[in-house]
DNA sequence: TCAAGTTATGTTATCGATAACATTACCGGC
DNA sequence: GCCGGTAATGTTATCGATAACATAACTTGA
């Protein structure tokens, strides 16, 4: 049986298929008897109207390209989601591609997206190959970097800069006399988030001369619980007198304090912890976590407002509209794994 | 600046479009100079294929709608991204729709994602409207119900029981010599899969006659960790006596575990504690939960692997092909927070 | 009463690729 | 030297909606 399409709705109310299209995009401008009976043979026919002939012929995809490494991480799953909402009532959907946090994905993902000609490019501030900017930056599309805060942007960006919040940890538990930091990272991890924040936290440790800088890294992002408990022993095998221990993300952060409860060691007095991203667990272990909490729905959202106002300007704007950078805070909270 | 098409490829290369079209989808029958100068020219010129049209030409719009409450939940997640990785090598790209655990919202969302003309379509097989399972039947492509296992399914099936899975860990209990249990779920949740692990330990407790029916409705889902700790002193009060909670996830589970610790309540001597899921947490806290573990990466890849079957089929085959279903093991993994 | 404007609807061309069919070039075998 | 067959490429129509322009019906104010 041949699909309905919107001539044999029109056919059978009796007016013409661009009627039909003017009824259903809520035009306004179809009368109201009209509109009724061609909403009432819409719903008797179980009409359902083609997007992609819509799309090719209106120029508009009604997609946003959306890169990230993965789901698998709470935080970015609620940006993403709150995106998502935030760009319902345009009628914006979301479009994502994995890259897995691998640097050649990214661009094979990043060519598939574009070929579904999105309408905006939303992307996690990982590493990005010269090709990937090359190919966003052609695309004349907006761009909007999350989760960083690149010293040479793409185009616009909504997030914090993870270099600061490894310094800043620094600086935390140096003020509370804190001395012998280790940082519990990720291996092939160039140009990730992750290693942002690291690279703040040797930058800080060397300002601050707090002696040689201990990076463990213990596997490829994303660090887990798991790999959080199995670092713990090594770490203090390779620098017995360290006394906090910095992590690259609360998941990991969780797993060292589950591992130091299980061999007797005490924190925060013998050891301190601190994780990144004020996940759950971070507030429901025991001690709970010192972390740095970030509002991911709220990168979401100023996401979503950002792109709306962009995509709401005459597209002959775009070329000269100017790029834009919407900060989030990044907070550290000092809880139970960390001294006062 | 106009964005370069098909033929302008063609025009600089000396050929008809059609070629080129060959030529970029490996059909094997264009020659190998030829194909190697388009190749070079597409370079050249930045050429990206537009999808959408050549998708209406085609009749091929190369998605696959995925309908998920959302993906804050990791088991989601991962099997989602799974299913991403399962379909890459076919073209097929995921489309995600989020329903929020709402009937009405699943609706619309799924009327969204039809008008994007999917090839087929996964559902997590939470509550249906009948006016959702009559889109999905009458939509003519393959459906699959995910993480449940219905008993009247739309079409094809890849998961397990939750029904069961609540009975069982029931049974687990009771032959253990736990004998006031107590079951940790969620508010407005008709239809969920929480709902059917619940309605399975009501059954099972009813069956073996274990006393009054303990259900606490704490929170809408997704019950969090938060949800957890909160709920114990409640549960705790209405039910001096309880031996055993068992709860909707492991999330809600950690959250009791942490709280029974805060208040000195021994795990599991005083009370047993069970949970879903094996998340990473189960196996990382002290004692480690006891819970049932699903494999989400392999729900995704079975659902992968029978849509490629499906989809590989003629497409008049569509309509007589038998529905399939795929079990998924639901295992029941015995740790630390219920006795031996 | 009619020009000008407004509202509601129709007609035609088009978006950019691909399916289906048409054509050309070339090859080997008798 | 000609024929049948295959390999490579071209031509035309089409997918289903919508933009842009055209037209018809009706209103209103001078």
């Amino acid at each position: 049986m041949r699909r309905i399409k919107m001539e044999d709705v029109a056919r059978k109310v009796g007016v013409s298929a661009m009627t039909v299209s003017r009824a259903l995009k809520h035009d306004g401008v179809v009368s109201a008897a009209t509109r009724r009976r061609i909403l009432q043979v819409v719903e008797e026919l179980g009409y359902v109207p083609d997007q992609i002939a819509g799309s090719l012929s209106s120029k508009r995809s009604g997609f946003v390209a959306v890169l990230a490494p993965s789901l698998n991480n709470l935080h970015l799953a609620e940006s993403v989601h709150a995106l998502s909402e935030a760009l319902e009532d345009v009628g914006l959907q979301i479009l994502i591609g994995y890259t897995n946090y691998e640097t050649k994905r990214e661009e094979r993902v990043l060519t598939e997206l574009l070929q579904r000609r999105p309408e905006a490019i939303v992307v996690v501030s990982d590493g990005h190959s010269p090709r990937s900017r090359k190919l966003m930056r052609e695309a004349g599309i907006p761009v909007v970097q999350i989760w960083d805060w690149p010293a040479r942007p793409i185009d616009n960006v909504v997030g914090f800069s993870n270099e600061d919040v490894g310094s800043s940890i620094v600086r935390f538990l140096a003020e509370r006399g804190y001395r012998r930091l280790a940082f519990l990272g990720e291996t092939n991890d160039e140009g990730t988030r992750g290693a942002r924040r690291r690279l703040g936290f040797i930058r800080e440790v060397e300002r601050l001369g707090l002696g040689p800088v201990r990076v463990h890294r213990q596997a490829p992002p994303p660090i887990t619980m798991l790999h959080g408990r199995a670092a713990l022993p090594h770490m203090l095998q390779r620098w017995p007198d360290v006394d906090a221990i910095v992590c690259v993300s609360d998941p990991g952060a969780f797993g060292v304090l589950a591992e130091a409860q299980a061999i007797g060691v005490s924190v925060p007095s013998e050891l301190a912890i601190v994780g990144f991203g004020d996940f759950e667990i971070s507030r429901c272990c025991s001690p709970p976590l010192t972390t740095v909490a970030i509002d991911s729905g709220r990168i979401g959202r100023e996401t979503g407002l950002l792109l709306k106002d962009m995509l709401g300007q005459s597209p002959g704007a775009m070329s000269k509209r100017a790029s834009r950078r919407v900060a989030i805070d990044a907070i550290l909270t000092p809880r139970g794994t960390t001294r006062p």
